[in-house]
DNA sequence: TCAATTTTTTATCAACTATTCACACATAAA
DNA sequence: TTTATGTGTGAATAGTTGATAAAAAATTGA
């Protein structure tokens, strides 16, 4: 899933440049000019925020230390300054890296990439993307289709489960029955082609392409 | 507790030099002065690795590069090149950080306590925001709606706790039972119901939203 | 092209699950 | 003990989902 960046600085040139960078990098930006709008930003959790320093008003720092309790996601202070001593006060007010104007953008993509992926290594991973739109998340039983989430029902999810862990293997309709209701259930494996009819219906509502694919006379696949 | 480094580098002033800096500061200190010494040190799994990219036969990238998938920790190289692009190669091995030769030694100190002060949050959260409004502080067992202590008891708190640790994460009634019951208690998950519903009611309250949401047919889950 | 076969759609109703409520019991404070 | 508060139970209600059958559409092979 596309990770969400916040950049805070007051000058709307290099909030541009980063934003432009950014994106086109693949990550959801989020901007702020001042300290005051950084604090409301921050609040809908971003996974890393690239803050300048000097700013009027209040100043990155305070920013940093006003945050630093509820926020954990990486900051990374961005600054002009080259005092050892700012530097160092910014890595105990809670920041976790330093930057210096002028600085290279890719040196920085690096470091931003560098973090986030600590992260990530620190939680355990329960996502599959399949084909850079879609996510779905197992222990959340969530679908995402475009970041969008898409609801679907025990069953159904059930079913999207066993296809798409298993994606490219066929399973006839009754493997399928048995898998999820039981081998001594008594009932008529069309209920699956039922399910199956509603997971498309729910895929086309959200404008995604289908997923589940028929493979005539056989069964289901999830796609390849 | 103390926090153990490995620092590497084939320079042994260098060595020596950060050896006593970080041992004055409380940690306790490995050393290794090559490649193939380094990677036998650092299965020891210390908690953070200094490693030199310019070292005879075995460079730090190299070393870098065969550790990584079996050790964690965060890892700073530490080298005399300037060149960007060394820089971002040093990031995409996996590395954390890059600092480059002449450095400050306060400055280095700083951000080896940053990385580890970000691993450390990793694994105990104190307090969490969670949209703007609602703080929960975990060790107070505190709930606060736009700063409004709202009271739960403990049972309710206990599975508040569960829920908002694992946001996103689906856990059905059973699972949350014998969480917070234990394994052989015999009464019945449909307490869980209960509490939920006290929960929600004192949500209502409060005048906040729900935060609990239910997902049919499998259980319950903290929105994300 | 047509008939046989398989899949998809539609509509309906039964079965299931969650929520609510009232009350009983347990525990801690006054 | 009394009182208040926390916790657990079961039954009634409301709401959602799942199963079924029958009709429509699509696919296959001759």
């Amino acid at each position: 899933m596309q990770n969400i960046i916040l950049i805070v600085d007051d000058e709307p040139d290099i909030v541009g440049l980063l934003q432009d960078y950014f994106e086109i990098n693949d990550y959801q930006v989020m901007t702020a000019e001042n300290g005051e709008e950084a604090i409301n930003k921050a609040e809908k959790q971003p996974d890393l925020i690239i803050l300048d320093i000097n700013m009027p008003d209040m100043d990155g720092l305070e920013v940093c230390k006003k945050i630093r309790d509820f926020i954990p996601c990486p900051i990374l202070f961005l600054t002009a300054k080259v005092e050892e001593s700012d530097k160092i006060n910014g890595f105990q007010v809670g920041g976790d890296d330093y930057i210096e104007k002028p600085f290279s953008i890719d040196e920085l993509g690096a470091r931003v990439e560098a973090h986030l992926r600590r992260e990530n290594r620190n939680q355990v991973k329960t996502k599959t993307k399949f084909d850079g739109n879609l996510v779905i998340d197992y222990m959340e039983r969530g679908v995402y289709y475009c970041d969008e989430f898409i609801f679907f029902a025990k069953k159904e999810f059930d079913i999207i489960e066993l296809l798409s862990m298993n994606r490219g293997q066929v399973f006839d309709k009754e493997r399928i029955y048995e898998g999820l209701w039981g081998w001594e259930s008594e009932g008529d494996s069309s209920v699956v082609v039922e399910h199956i009819r509603r997971i498309r219906g729910k895929f086309i509502a959200a404008g995604s392409r289908q997923y589940i694919e028929t493979v005539w006379g056989v069964g289901y696949k999830w796609v390849k």
